[in-house]
DNA sequence: TTACACTCCGTACTATGGTACAGAGTCAAG
DNA sequence: CTTGACTCTGTACCATAGTACGGAGTGTAA
């Protein structure tokens, strides 16, 4: 059997910078399919390298390993249109948008509550920072 | 023995909304002590309302929980300063700014995957944005 | 053929922040 | 003194994304 073209999964992990327990953690989730086996080891083609990147390029880009399976999914049926990436695509732009401005909220709460301490050596009974963290004084 | 100051975890819970079993998970993960028994039960003072919204405040701002501890400490020991509140706060805006900056990029990168697609019912196999994806052209 | 590296599977463990439940014990009111 | 509501401890479970490891099996090269 020519298995020159094939890698175990030592190589693969290798060759895509992931740990061995990675790809076997990512078939256990049905992440990756599950290749041939010749006996009893995995062999797997060298485009699952290309599809180890892809993972986790989609990871980079905020999408969880539950979503760059679906997108892993669409590249591989046939019926997928441009247009199903891009939903998932923009969808995912209005999630990381969201979660901007959720941080962009605390943030303010945050530099409201610094303002409130004037003077650093104040014990902490007299600081009013945990006060106002209490009493939702800067939402 | 005066109970009328005293709650049961049922009635803490009910007063500091939050379930029986989170207050308990607190006080496995040392976040809250511990409260004197008696009998069998644990009888808390009101002041632990008071502590618990300090927590939810705290995760609300984007602490952790093992942070909110540590403020919670702080309150608690007489010796700490104002200062050792603001050092908090401001690494956590830090922290805050370091995400924000995570998640433009992101954005930025997903942006420009949106605009490789030009015929949105191009079929999947000669889209541009799955290439983009694999290819970091947009980082 | 033997030695060594690699792989197998299953399970347990990490962190974070909880939730759920079984089976036993307790408390207070009627 | 019994009933019903509550509480006790301990453990298991959820999601997310892996890591670690034991003990057995396998593949290959000298």
């Amino acid at each position: 059997m020519s298995m020159k073209k094939l890698l175990t999964i030592g190589k693969l992990a290798q060759a895509s910078h992931v740990n061995v327990e990675t790809i076997r953690f990512y078939e256990r989730k049905g992440i990756l399919t599950q290749p041939k086996k010749i006996g009893a080891f995995r062999y797997y083609p060298w485009e699952f390298v290309k599809k180890i990147h892809f993972i986790k390029r989609s990871q980079e880009l905020g999408f969880t390993l539950r979503e760059s399976k679906e997108l892993l999914d669409l590249k591989i049926k046939d019926q997928a249109r441009c247009s199903d990436v891009l939903i998932k695509t923009e969808e995912k732009i209005h999630e990381i948008d969201q979660k901007i401005e959720d941080l962009q909220k605390m943030k303010r709460s945050l530099k409201g509550l610094a303002n409130c301490c004037h003077d650093m050596n104040q014990p902490l009974s007299d600081c009013p920072i945990l006060e106002c963290f209490v009493e939702r004084k800067n939402i």
